[in-house]
DNA sequence: GTCTATATGTAGATAGAC
DNA sequence: GTCTATCTACATATAGAC
């Protein structure tokens, strides 16, 4: 039985929940979710121990929405460059790699520490099978998306190589999200190069897979 | 202070020493550090909970230990594979790249559920800063020498891009080791197709990364 | 919605007998 | 080295006043 919708919550309540959901989100990705505790996202959310309950309806719900939250408004990002260049007539593996890796990498850099943490903790997510469900949920769509369109390209080349080189592109770009020891000797204008370059190594990494003999 | 090294161990505090290593490594391995218990690790040994802090020092010096023993060997296996085509003369970036992936991902498919496990295990540490000091340690040497040996193979080549280049292979071999979906799905004959296409892909993702106009 | 107080379980670690 | 018993701390979760 579902909660009943009575009315819709009031500024100060959506205030206090996503202050939660950021906390939440700090907390889960630097120390993953056994790891943190409720009082520690209670304390840097300045909210009590309840409170987290409440909104947050339990730890796992609570790790699940922190997931989710971003994972929405990161699909959405994604799509729209991928339609982008679809109108523009400009599609090409480079093109959709770079439209499902750029943003993710460029928020992460100068979106503020919030899409920093949130890629640790979507490596958390990613190294751990317990997750299985909450990726499914919030990146499966997006990837089969991507995947599609990569396919479109191919026509020919095998849909299992094309998926492989997809995850392993995800695994490759969440190793550029979280070595730190690359982001932090940036400058200003090597981020730019970096995406390229991870671009390059992705596309290049497919292009080959799909080149070799077929299965 | 050093603990004094009195006498050698007897036979039956080894083999226990090793049931102990051996349940840590599952349950770490399933559940990550904080997720992991002691009393999960010494109910699966078959030992007592004072035990498991008598042989292990405490639940990080535990940890430590699980994730060391086995990249001792798995380091000496990497090596001698490297040097058995350098004698043979036969060294190139794929070859040189198979040395690094395949006894892994051997091991995790032949070499039973400890090295499956282990897997997992090195996706946890992998996925978390916190056990950045345990990776330098573990893994840190061996990755070194064989950039060390493809930077002989490509002398003009940025080395920085090589290193960027063994992070990437390397986070796509663990997506490899740790993505189900796949390994479930081998038949008897496709595990090595299934490390060419990885090795391929690895290998000519760096090469694409080196190409590209040198920074 | 928010806060105080508390219920209940389990964690890591150790002391001391054998 | 091994086992029993226990210490202390902190975890999640909830009940109930406001």
């Amino acid at each position: 039985m579902e909660k009943k919708r009575t009315r819709a919550p009031s500024a100060r309540s959506l205030e206090t929940r996503a202050r939660i959901l950021d906390a939440a989100e700090a907390v889960f990705a630097e120390r993953g979710f056994e790891g943190a505790s409720i009082r520690d996202i209670a304390s840097l959310a300045k909210v009590q121990v309840g409170l987290v309950h409440h909104h947050g309806g339990g730890k796992e719900e609570l790790f699940h929405q922190t997931v989710a939250r971003r994972a929405e408004e990161l699909a959405r990002i994604r799509i729209e460059g991928l339609e982008r260049i679809k109108e523009a007539g400009e599609v090409s593996l480079r093109g959709i790699l770079d439209c499902f890796i750029r943003p993710y990498v460029t928020l992460a850099q100068s979106g503020g520490a919030h899409w920093l943490a949130y890629g640790r903790l979507v490596a958390h997510v990613s190294a751990d099978p317990r997750w299985g469900r909450i990726a499914a949920e919030c990146f499966d769509p997006t990837a089969r998306r991507f995947i599609a369109e990569i396919a479109a390209l191919y026509p020919d080349a095998d849909p299992q190589r094309l998926a492989t080189g997809q995850v392993y592109s995800v695994a490759a770009m969440l190793a550029f999200l979280n070595t730190g020891w690359r982001v932090e000797a940036l400058s200003p204008g090597a981020g730019a190069a970096e995406i390229d370059l991870l671009v390059e190594f992705c596309a290049a990494g497919i292009e080959a897979m799909i080149a070799d003999s077929p299965a």
